[in-house]
RNA sequence: GGCCGGGUAGCUCAGUCGGCAGAGCACGCGCCUGAAAAGCGCGGGGUCACCGGAUCGACGCCGGUCCCGGCCA
């Protein structure tokens, strides 16, 4: 677990794929770890842009399509399974290439993060408890330091904090050193992205929401419906799905859901823009084509790997 | 042509009795350790359609002009 790990981090629809594919067949060695908190569930193909069966068919890939849709899904969960694959690949002499846009769960394989356990129903009973504000009164007296941390509008992270307390009989603050302290200084990472040229990824995602209603989403969407058993909470979540799932049940037109989901994917790269920005370790890559973002890439892993 | 309604932030709109121009969304910045494609905080944006009038003071009241929608002809 010292050596480095190679990593194709970044937004949605920013080529990730594409990149790790070429990468891994110049390298030869490696497979694909996917650190995605949707590619997991079966049967979410298209809104997930999962890679193709070919493309899986070319280099080994891991940790896609190990869920069922009904299933809730976690970091921990997350995390657990992709430390045995990653273990699993190295045991066979060959090098995982870690390709996603989950950045908790990319922390979590990475970096010494410890995760509290879990205790749905005692959560449950703090939600009840009371409003917001006497929930944070609650932890500011109880953990001062996790209370400044978490913002007082912020009901799940106080709710979270507070039911870690009860469970474990610790403070939430005393678990781990947190988000700020990265593990291994020498990992390196690259966000593939468009640093310079947000209207880009703009337009991408545009092309991106056209090419998943063209491919055929809404009927993906109801299969998965037509189930015997209703989506999970996290699965629901999925941006694509969850505004498709309101307009097969009437309240929007496709045309609005579509649209929704647009808006929200651009959101949700700009969250995970923001994430990878903030790790001292990433690097940016340009992808003004994909050789050169492949070339880029095995140079900063092959100068990294020199250096370390 | 007549009558009625409307014109306020990028968009949809609110604006009480005339007293410092507001919300949601969008966009930007930031936070966030068992839902993370989740959850949350912050704020940059305005010729209140235009011209004139009364008033200490107008987005609001009065007169006129332009534009949009509906009904009537």
């Amino acid at each position: 677990m010292t050596h480095p790990h190679l990593a194709l981090v970044g937004p949605t629809a920013s080529g990730k794929s594409a990149i790790a594919l070429e990468a891994a067949r110049i390298l030869g060695d490696v497979e694909i770890v996917s650190v995605d908190a949707m590619q997991v569930y079966r049967g979410m193909d298209i809104g997930t842009a999962k890679p193709s069966p070919s493309e899986r068919a070319a280099v080994p890939h891991h940790l896609i399509d190990i869920a069922d849709p009904w299933e809730d899904w976690s970091v921990v969960r997350f995390r657990d399974a992709a430390r045995e694959v990653v273990a699993d690949i190295e045991a066979r002499g060959r090098r995982a290439l870690l390709v996603g846009g989950t950045g908790l769960y990319f922390r979590a394989v990475v970096d010494p993060l410890e995760f509290p356990g879990e205790d749905r129903r005692i959560r449950e009973e703090i939600d009840a408890e009371g409003p917001t504000s006497a929930l944070y009164g609650r932890l500011a007296a109880a953990d001062p330091r996790a209370a400044s941390r978490i913002d007082p509008a912020n009901r799940r992270r106080i709710v979270r904090a507070l039911e870690v307390i009860k469970v474990t009989g610790r403070l939430f603050s005393s678990f781990g050193p947190g988000l700020d302290s990265y593990g291994d200084p020498v990992i390196p990472v690259a966000i593939v992205g468009t640093r310079s040229d947000a209207d880009r990824l703009r337009q991408r995602i545009h092309d991106r929401l056209i090419d998943m209603r063209a491919t055929g989403l809404v009927g993906e969407v109801q299969a998965l419906l037509d189930q015997d058993r209703p989506l999970s909470r996290t699965a629901s979540q999925a941006i694509g799905y969850a505004e498709v799932i309101e307009h097969l049940e009437g309240r929007l037109t496709e045309d609005e859901a579509f649209a929704v989901a647009e808006r929200r994917t651009r959101r949700f790269a700009r969250r995970q823009r923001k994430w990878f920005e903030r790790d001292p370790r990433v690097q940016w890559l340009e992808i003004e084509n994909p050789s050169d973002g492949v070339a880029s890439a095995l140079e900063c892993w092959s100068s990294c790997h020199t250096s370390a």
